[in-house]
DNA sequence: CGCCTCTGTCGAACCGGTTCGAGGGAAGCT
DNA sequence: AGCTTCCCTCGAACCGGTTCGACAGAGGCG
């Protein structure tokens, strides 16, 4: 069943049909009447293909993530929701594509292939070879995260450092002089990950400007790693009275270790971080953080490349967003019994 | 840059270039070799909507998820990251639809604008108007999960009834008199998610015949739910000393709601139940659970879809695991200080 | 009454691939 | 040399939409 199936039914061309439903030429009433009867006995919709074909656009957007070799994280899952929901709304469809780099096989049959009409990045890298290939492209893409030179580009990003720094002036004003910094896996560090670098940057300089004694780990995307890398923390210093992560995954981890140390959360030590609302509040005592605000960033990256899909060649925008710290029960005064 | 730039830089006609390509009818080495250089230097690919409406093949497999009105799980997150991936490695791609019901758009654009080759559906219910649906259109699908008649579908399903029974048998065993169930959230259960029933079944027939005394309760996905669930349990018999959950968002506020009762686990209170391994090891103690294998279900799912789309008409296939329990460390014997 | 304008519809071309039938030319055989 | 066979390549039609230019007929105007 096709257009000209629906166009001698109801006695018209196939473009009259056309016309009629995309309205870009006027229609007699009775004309449009006809046909839309027919469509509706027959159920008939127009073929995707066909109409991307012929007019250049697949009404679909790439959402590239990168593969599970990584474990995901609650946040990405609430990043993919979010898009997945907002271009629905947009009457767009989304495409999963698990791409670490630009010279994925994945990444070249969106592009290549043209299956998509714009992209959506996430995990993106301070040097990002994607964002590189596809600004080189004049392909539309917006990035959840910002590159070494975010003034060329769109994205929706979080001021990692600006949150990072806001954990460890809440931890020096509740008087903790020593403080560890659990981030992401190292490989992703390495990989030039920008929540990771920024947010160690932010912390660096923020313990620095106050004077605290710090040291930074990197820690696997899981709760053994969580609990293997507080186990070096106490190990490295026993003194240490405050931790600030970026790593959800590893939080429940962090938790067991300090536990099992016989270290009372938030009583003998604080812990804080970055992290997702919903996750913060699954463990106990709940955990004081910058709630990342998933939801609303796929849901801005999505406006903002329908926007730039609407009006090509339109200046780079973006939203930077640095939510306040949620004070939940995670963190309390250094000293009571800190250094028994 | 198209199939005729190719084939005219190459001096060969376009339906060469295609053979060539397609390796459907047989092309001389040297002019597959001409025709292979003159792609490597433009860096040309074939795009994907003109081929998809010339074979009628889009290369594209719909997963087809709930909305996130309900929370997304941790499961939810597995089986979206195996099923992309194994798309990805029969070179599919793998379009995400938010639908719950057989009427909603986003699943009308799916197949009325034939988008997609195939679909996996998530989050089954035992009436499910998506399964009859695509049943009477014949499109090829396959459920992660079962509907009440699985006998005429194609599925990858969990034994929900015999998970939920080998936790009662496990807590029995430990000597635990009084169970509490705690399922997903209400309007899920009553939507008749399988899982729910399937699993609230199975709790209940093995109850009984153990001769346990049990309760039954819903409760929303996330922590706070899970908090007030406990809470009521207790407090609608105190001598309640072991529960069985299929709730996985919930996990944190359950544990939550046991410490601040002063119900130590394991040995005042057991928690069993079905849950993803890698969530089950977030919690402190880790969940004695039956661990889902979200990741194979997913690649199963996408290996009976691509069977079932090279061989149409061949007969239903279905895959039904039952997974051991995994002993950790969230259950114990009933009694010692149980009562007290 | 003739001319012009405006409205609504039509046919044809096009998007970029795939596929079918036909045919040119070299090789094999007698 | 003449015939068949086989291999390779070509042109044309097709998939199902969109869009452009053309045009018929109704209505307005002088």
């Amino acid at each position: 069943m096709n257009i000209g199936e629906i166009a001698s039914r109801a006695g018209v061309s196939r473009s009259t049909v056309s016309y009629a439903l995309s309205g870009k030429r006027p229609v007699s009433d009775d004309t449009r009447r006809k046909i839309q009867q027919v469509i509706d006995e027959l159920g008939y919709r127009p073929n995707a293909s066909a109409r991307a074909l012929a007019n250049g656009r697949t009404s679909t957007i790439g959402l590239v993530f990168p593969p599970a070799g990584n474990h995901y994280t609650g946040m990405q899952l609430d990043f993919i929701g979010s898009v997945v929901e907002a271009a629905a709304a947009h009457d767009h469809d989304v495409l999963l594509s698990p791409s670490g780099a630009d010279s994925d096989r994945s990444f070249q049959r969106l592009l290549g292939e043209r299956r998509v009409d714009g992209a959506i990045l996430m995990e993106i890298r301070l040097e990002d070879d994607r964002v590189d290939h596809l600004t080189a492209l004049d392909f539309p893409w917006v990035a959840i995260g910002r590159t070494g030179r975010p003034e060329d580009g769109w994205w929706v990003g979080l001021d990692h450092t600006a949150l990072a720094a806001a954990c460890v002036h809440h931890l020096a004003d509740l008087g903790h002089r020593k403080v560890a910094f659990v981030n992401r896996p190292e490989q992703l560090l390495r990989a030039g990950y920008e929540s990771a670098h920024r947010g160690l940057d932010g912390f660096t300089k923020a313990a620095a400007e106050r004077g605290l004694t710090v040291r930074t780990y990197c820690c696997g995307d899981d709760a053994a790693s969580g609990q293997a890398c507080v186990e070096q923390i106490l190990h490295d210093d026993p003194a240490t009275t405050a931790l600030v992560t970026l790593n959800e995954a590893a939080l429940g981890g962090l938790y067991r270790a300090l536990a099992q140390a016989g270290r009372h959360v938030p009583r003998d030590f604080s812990v804080t971080g970055v992290v997702a609302g919903r996750w913060a509040e699954t463990v106990t005592p709940q955990l004081t953080a910058a709630d990342v605000p998933a939801a609303e960033m796929g849901r801005r990256a999505v406006e903002l490349l329908m926007e730039r899909l609407d009006h090509q060649g339109a200046a780079p925008r973006h939203h930077l967003l640095a939510p306040p710290i949620s004070l939940r029960a995670s963190t309390g005064p250094a000293g009571a019994t800190a250094t028994a």
